[in-house]
DNA sequence: AATATTTTTTAGGCTAATCTAAATTTGATA
DNA sequence: TATCAAATTTAGATTAGCCTAAAAAATATT
């Protein structure tokens, strides 16, 4: 059994170790959990006893697969809680992270496979992003990014990559969430701002906003 | 903010003071908590720092009106769970508690209130304790135990005294739960055991079986 | 009331998770 | 490749929450 802090770590590091290939560095986990380098090499030296990661001073570390297997339990209640405040206490996609935060360390295996059937099996959180089963398995869409959907190619909104609050409340206001139909309509070769249709408006959107969402062609 | 430990504590001393009149002693509060009654001054001093509750050396504590506004707040989060466990998650009533002392901590005044919106806004847990409203306000039946039942006297049972899981599947087993009708037909002057009607079925229960059990007449 | 027992507190330690400051290693650059 | 900057680790300290053992206070018993 692990602690609120063990889990935390996991859990970043599997998620770093997902965007970037190699081992996990030191310092890009402090920056995740918000601590100090320092600490994080105490930690380290802990998930390594437990074998939940291979660590070699200096040379940062990778989760074994019994580290993965305890992240990806992390992140199904994180995305099935998330789910769940969505489509049934009235949260907005903006505001369910940090509350899931707090629901993923709920430790009851019955409690988990009771709100994944309560939910219906999804599939996807509101994020758009893969719920493991309980066989901790999950199907990502291959999915690409709006800056690179082809001119007058018909493709849906499937997720975002940036999940900050200020990011999907943007998206909120220029009614662009996940099941949107998307076209390009121009790419501006100046700036590579785009001019797409989403739905039924018409709007301009910057490269920055269209290398965070995540569109299936 | 509170702490899992303080928050924990400031419940016990809630609970404790229900069932006794004046202080709380720092003994009963180790055996709730389990710790030994050396942390549980330790904890005192804190609490009262805070000004939680109020403590005298070797008088015990009792909570202030803000030590008991917050120990409301976690008790309404903690039936309103073992509420939503067992309305929609299959939860049986001796199952819920130990995942409910988990779910009590989650802070979000959002989540809370909307579960509770959620639930149609239940006013008893599946124990049939009275649940805080928002306002922390709550009201009980007058209810009486069942040693108390006049003979021949229809009542309904309303709740239960002791919460444990054995109990709770002991009358299970006997086909009692909340809104079960119960009758006294037959008092044994020689134990206090009793015969019922209790529901369809006629059954014997022992004394401490029945002073476990509340009835609203 | 004096003594014995129980309850409570104090004193001093331990562990997990953090920190700062200093030392070490890596890898980038001149 | 020698040097320097950045990343990482070590050493030593801190805090919360707990412990044991001993001391002190309250309560019960003779």
């Amino acid at each position: 059994m692990q602690t609120l802090s063990t889990e935390d770590y996991l859990k970043a590091i599997y998620h770093a170790s997902q965007s970037a290939s190699g081992t996990v560095a030191t310092t890009s986990i402090a920056n995740k959990i918000g601590a100090k380098p320092s600490s994080v090499t105490d930690m380290f030296k802990k998930l390594s006893d437990q074998k939940l990661v291979k660590y070699e001073k200096y040379q940062g570390v990778s989760l074994t697969s019994e580290g993965v297997k305890t992240a990806l339990r992390i992140v199904r209640k994180h995305r099935l809680w998330e789910s769940f405040l969505v489509s049934h206490l009235n949260f907005n996609w903006d505001e369910v992270h940090q509350v899931a935060e707090q629901l993923e360390h709920i430790q009851s295996e019955k409690l988990t496979n009771e709100l994944e059937r309560f939910l219906d099996y999804p599939t996807h959180d509101p994020h758009g992003d893969p719920i493991p089963n309980r066989a901790l398995f999950m199907k990502s869409y291959n999915k690409i990014l709006l800056t690179e959907l082809p001119l007058n190619k018909e493709g849906v909104c499937v997720g975002v990559k940036d999940n900050s609050s200020g990011f999907l409340r943007y998206l909120d206001r220029r009614q662009i969430g996940i099941g949107t139909p998307i076209l390009v309509l121009h790419r501006e070769d100046f700036d590579q701002s785009l001019h797409i249709q989403a739905g039924n408006s018409t709007l301009m959107i910057t490269q920055k906003t269209a290398e965070n969402i995540y569109i299936k062609p």
